[in-house]
DNA sequence: TTCATAAGATACGAATCCGTATCCAATTCG
DNA sequence: CGAATTGGATACGGATTCGTATCTTATGAA
């Protein structure tokens, strides 16, 4: 359990009238990153269950008092990472057009995975127990929910558009290009490989939309 | 963090010579299905992180020595416990009938969730930064490669049967049932209702069988 | 330059957990 | 019934982590 201080990142070169000397201790944003850095390597070199405040402070390179100030749990202070690092699927431009569309928003939660070093999933289920499950519900509500019901916008207007059958409108069709990226991400690598989105796309959430072919199934 | 010992379970009324004695302490297959359940229970109620040998031992009212006289780690024992519960695709009689087939396999997936009260998936993840990663790979190997390739091949035999589409026979359709019933026991409830299930295989496996992305999308 | 603020270092007591050792005794089988 | 096996109880030392307190000092802004 090999905890590497970030030692060269505290050795900044300074702007300034200063300039050129090298200063020791980082500040605000600058200290943030460093340790939201350090929670997800933990995250992904020790796990969830592993991962302390010890653990954290050591690996950013700072001290526990530092991390105290700002957090009073390990849950919170991994909520507040999880803020800062998952994207926004709201921040997504649509633009009409179906498989653009649905392939932005699935590569958005493609991006909830490598923008946490692929930590993302391991966190849902962390929790367990909990009475307030902040982590959990953090990733569902800031990046989960949110694709499943852009997805669903998309494919409405579509139907209404008249591109798609009205029936494929609907929260199964659109959890299912979610489904199989959280899936992958779990079952065989943390970090979702661009080919694989584009193969659930064109091979999954885009021929649910179309028309049946036969009815011979029932 | 209330921890209810199992002591109802210990006072068992003895058949045989001594029968109608009540015995005070379990052997054997009997103790052993108390310490799964207080596994399943402690994953249920605490999670995995927070799930510890003391905390096992007491909630199946036995002591520690009895744990490491059979498992020198809570991992171990997790495994051991999956083993025990988890289904087994291999069993699943399959008839030949795509519907019923396919349907079949997704309730055995369904079935390692209620079977681990809830906990299967909680768990795949569980392990990061571990070198042998024993409880992931117990449930990665025992249910969920097997049943993605179970639904592969009921797909393979359709297509060669004239059923289906043969692209369909592919092995992103084989696991987009188990990723949609992945995602719901993570995101919503741990056990999967039997109406999800079907609608599954009625609305995103069956359909994904004989459709194909129109060109009109492009 | 001065001062307020926040970073960083360190120490400390308490609690928990682990893994082991030892012992007693319930249970089963020959 | 007696012996072997296994269940259960308990104690213990060591390690780790937590959360807090205290102090020094680097940093940035006025």
């Amino acid at each position: 359990m090999g905890v590497v201080p970030a030692d060269r990142q505290r050795a900044e070169v300074t702007q300034g009238p200063r300039a050129g000397v090298v200063a020791t201790r980082r500040r605000g944003d600058t200290l943030l990153e460093a340790i939201f850095d350090a929670v997800f390597d933990q995250l992904r070199t020790v796990g969830y269950a592993n991962l302390t405040m010890d653990r954290v402070a050591a690996a950013a390179g700072t001290s526990k008092t530092v991390l105290y100030r700002r957090w009073a749990t390990k849950e919170g202070m991994i909520a507040d990472a999880l803020r800062h690092r998952l994207p926004s699927p709201g921040d997504i431009p649509l633009t009409g057009d179906l498989r653009a569309d649905v392939h932005a928003l699935l590569r958005c939660v493609q991006a909830s995975f490598s923008a946490t070093r692929g930590t993302a999933f391991q966190l849902v289920s962390a929790e367990a127990g909990c009475g307030r499950p902040a982590i959990r519900q953090t990733i569902i509500d800031h990046v989960v929910e949110p694709c499943v019901e852009l997805i669903g916008e998309v494919l409405r207007r579509a139907a209404e558009r008249g591109e798609i059958r009205p029936e494929a409108a609907s929260e199964l069709v659109a959890a299912s290009g979610p489904a199989m990226l959280v899936q992958y991400s779990l079952i065989r690598e943390p970090v979702v490989p661009d080919e694989f989105v584009a193969s659930v796309v064109d091979q999954i959430v885009l021929p649910l939309t179309t028309r049946s072919a036969s009815a011979e199934h029932r």
